[in-house]
DNA sequence: ACATAGTATTGATTGAGATCAAAAAACGAT
DNA sequence: ATCGTTTTTTGATCTCAATCAATACTATGT
């Protein structure tokens, strides 16, 4: 299995089929929805272990288990596949179970955009929640799982559980307040203070979800990285080579190690 | 009066009283809150000519009446004077009501950075959602007048109308799809796209509230526009005046004309 | 193990926009 | 109307990151 995905001869921009018709690999072309994921048979929030930094904070058991009766549990994608298309039907959003994503928009000159890499733990897919219309493109860059949350029973849901509402309308506003910190990423950092915010970034994620925060693999390529922090690819090359060179990372291909962390939180200037 | 805000002299990054006792002028240093805004004594969501792309869409009159009852409407802001800063703790989100404002941020080396615009019929202040702190510091760019919605009633609200709770979580996504689209823009933009992009987007949202698509006043200086589309404020000008060059825009001080729609739109390929 | 495509590094050169600088225009207060 | 401040324009120069280019590395499928 190469980088590129399954059902990459097709143009995302033009294509007509519904989105969960193109989910499915070649191999096994059955609607999403329909298939509860055999890896997981008994999940569910109440005993996953990401719930206290997911959509359940904050709610008590009882809410918890009427969350997770809406909630369905899909077969888990494999690397390169789609979760979504832009321009799909919005439908749901997702939480991030295991593995990672990027989201992506394509250019009116056919060059793509990255807009957000998800970890586990994290809800992507609310573009589309005030359109109805997905505007970017969600694809897994490892085997990744989720949990898919479909939109109209969210919102019946939160109308009974008025923390739920709450929590959800926390959610969307933390999700904007790191685009606006990603905005001013992009309108004033240097190429440097880029990759040591995009580092320092990934790293506290990391920490989250009771991973190391000095030690992690890139799921994505400096191609994706560039395209988010609107870098070239050898830019971003260049800029770990670089912070290598200054003893504050350890880069070996994918593997990336935070050797100074005080070093790299002083690049964005304390 | 100057541009400069009344209370330009505080540091807004230091500021240690509460948000609502320095958005009083000297002369009148008396809560927001207090004073019904004189101006509009009459002021509801049932009469306003915003009501069909504000708060209110898809709400009925019933439902109106009972937003209309938690919004307040104060006194109007003058140019440079603050609706909140920065750090403030969160209470209300906003629709602005006349006039507009600038949303920007402060960097760590002292520089500031613009995160947005608003219009009236805008909402703003959806920054501190989540954190219950303001992420942004947002100020009057002329005369204005908002109205103050504050959040928790919202939430109260939202929770007894679906519809109201609908339109909301729709507000939220559209910003986020908004932020999506400026992150596009930065990182991949040129000066000359973004000042087309930023141009086009003006005169959609001035046809939005009525007024000319394509003959309009900017009330942001060249700095501010460069601090919101990461370039200087002397780029902004040579853009402009280059778009001039090319009869795409008349530029006079402040007053913009949109002389071809189509030019200003092929910038952005297509 | 090998072939192949995708990915990453590094070097040389170029260019768009930043920075520095100075003059002109617009605005607000008195 | 006039003064002082802020804003805008335009020019000259510089710089960081893009682009072009070539090689090296890595992973996947046969």
């Amino acid at each position: 299995m190469t980088y590129q995905p399954v059902d990459a001869q097709r143009d995302p921009l033009v294509r007509d089929t519904p989105a969960r018709e193109t989910i499915g690999t070649s191999a096994a072309s059955d609607s999403l929805r329909a298939r509860p994921c055999p890896h997981n048979p008994a999940a569910s929030c109440s005993n996953c272990r990401l719930s206290d930094l997911c959509l359940p904070i904050a709610l008590n058991k009882s809410e918890i288990q009427q969350l997770d009766n809406i909630i369905e549990r899909n077969r888990p994608l494999i690397k390169g596949e789609h979760l979504y298309r832009q321009r799909d039907e919005f439908r749901s959003v997702y939480a991030v179970r295991s593995g990672s994503f990027k989201s992506y928009t394509l250019t009116s000159d056919g060059k793509s955009r990255v807009t957000g890499f998800y970890m586990p733990g994290e809800i992507l897919g609310m573009d589309g929640i005030g359109t109805r219309i997905h505007g970017v493109s969600t694809m897994a860059l490892e085997h990744a799982s989720i949990c898919e949350i479909p939109f109209s029973q969210l919102e019946k849901l939160s109308h009974q559980l008025p923390n739920l509402q709450s929590r959800f309308f926390a959610i969307m506003g933390n999700e904007i307040v790191k685009d606006q910190h990603i905005h001013t990423l992009l309108s004033s950092y240097t190429a440097e203070q880029r990759l040591a915010s995009f580092l320092l970034s990934l790293s506290t994620r990391y920490a989250r979800c009771q991973l190391s925060p000095d030690r992690f693999l890139l799921q994505m390529t400096r191609g994706d990285i560039g395209e988010y922090l609107g870098l070239t690819l050898e830019t971003v090359s260049r800029g770990f080579s670089s912070l290598q060179k200054k003893a504050i990372i350890s880069v070996k291909s994918r593997e990336i190690a935070i050797t100074d962390m005080a070093g790299l939180k002083a690049i964005l200037g304390d």
